[in-house]
DNA sequence: TATTCAATTATTGTATACCAAATTTCGCCT
DNA sequence: AGGCGAAATTTGGTATACAATAATTGAATA
């Protein structure tokens, strides 16, 4: 954390992410300021940052919001993300070096412990990594800014925090999934990749309730 | 304009985009205040967001400057120009309606007209205008979203105003390019709009000559 | 009890001033 | 021309003020 208003903002960022701000809510710029031990013209810089970001939004009647998903973003960013991660799977059967490929070995075994001990949020925090790093390792930053800054990973279980996990959920049926992604990739056998990608989506999207209907203080 | 710091942004994002503050300039707050009639604070509000954007960046010793786009950014955005608006062809067959061809139609028509009277500028306008249609026919806010605000459709020609445009280009096959674009997705024709459109930008990106280095100011 | 309306309180958007630290500029000297 | 150091500028951070507006409270009323 260099700065102050860097500060605010991860710390801000952090708070909606995890759901400890709900959807809707409204963020009250003194409040904040407070909390976090910055100004508010600083709290005010991260929100600006925040909107163009699409995490929050501005009110009608002025003031900032967490952002509210409809069902419509909802659908909406799994098409961007299938978009995204797709073309990051051939650029990445074009590009990816052994190194990459062992990383996401790597965090395929972490969500495999994980797994094998029912640590649902581990498991979930690892998958997140993955998709984040199977971007990356297309080896085009300003795709995978625009993967990170949109969000994608993350908009459907916005507020997880307030769902009941699926305990039921077979775990280690994705693990197996991430790895035999792995292996196609190295195969280089592109559509066979996507195809289990999309199985992933498909899942997740399943397993996702609609969060509790936010407490809207106004708007 | 509802309030001063969108002011700010909308006038700061003019000018960078324009070309009016080259690329790599330093960004002086106070200055850009004055000359905009906001405060301080307003203008940092507006820099942050210019900086989740891309168009602006933080440089390493403090300080705002307009982003300056590398060889290796160019070519990774035209990288993700291409997955994003060939992904739009692919939506816009299943999607749109005659409504919005007739909209890209004519804004070709626009674009053959200028063509006709060398408007070089205005048949550049109408390019622009052409693309982000054809992203918005894709029926996803999302896509569209991240298209926009990725600056994809102008970074080619991020500070053109400083550039000799090419007299001799053919403009007009260029219009007939657009025109047959739209054909092929009346046609439900995927694969052969996107082969033009990657025609599109091949030829945009020979006739872009790389900007004049920017008088740093430090950095 | 439920409702309406007016008074009170909170919040935003804007503006200004201040400060210390860092950075840049500029003139001077060699 | 090139290096040095003082002066000016710029940033990043803080505090405060204040009018306009929005939200809440609470009392009066149906």
């Amino acid at each position: 954390m260099k700065n102050q208003s860097e500060r605010a903002y991860q710390r801000m960022r952090e708070k909606i992410l995890s759901g400890i701000i709900v959807p809707g809510a409204r963020l009250v710029e003194q409040a904040l300021s407070e909390e976090i031990g910055v100004n508010r013209g600083d709290v005010r810089q991260a929100l600006s940052r925040l909107c163009a970001e699409g995490l929050a939004a501005k009110g009608e009647k002025g003031g900032f919001f967490v952002r509210q998903l409809t069902d419509k973003d909802v659908e909406e960013i799994y098409e961007v993300r299938y978009i995204l991660e797709t073309s990051a799977v051939r650029l990445i059967i074009q590009r990816a070096h052994e190194e990459e490929y062992r990383q996401l070995d790597e965090i395929v075994d972490h969500m495999e412990l994980m797994a094998g001990n029912n640590y649902m949020l581990g498991v979930y925090e690892a998958d997140l990594r993955f998709h984040t790093a199977l971007v990356k390792a297309a080896h085009n930053e300003k795709l995978f800014d625009i993967y990170i800054s949109a969000n994608i990973p993350l908009s459907g279980v916005h507020g997880w925090r307030h769902e009941i996990t699926r305990i039921d959920k077979d775990y280690m049926r994705d693990v197996s999934e991430h790895r035999r992604i792995v292996e196609h990739l190295r195969r280089k056998d592109a559509d066979a990749a996507i195809h289990l990608l999309n199985t992933c989506h498909e899942d997740s999207r399943d397993s996702i309730d609609p969060p509790d209907p936010a407490p809207l203080s106004n708007r």
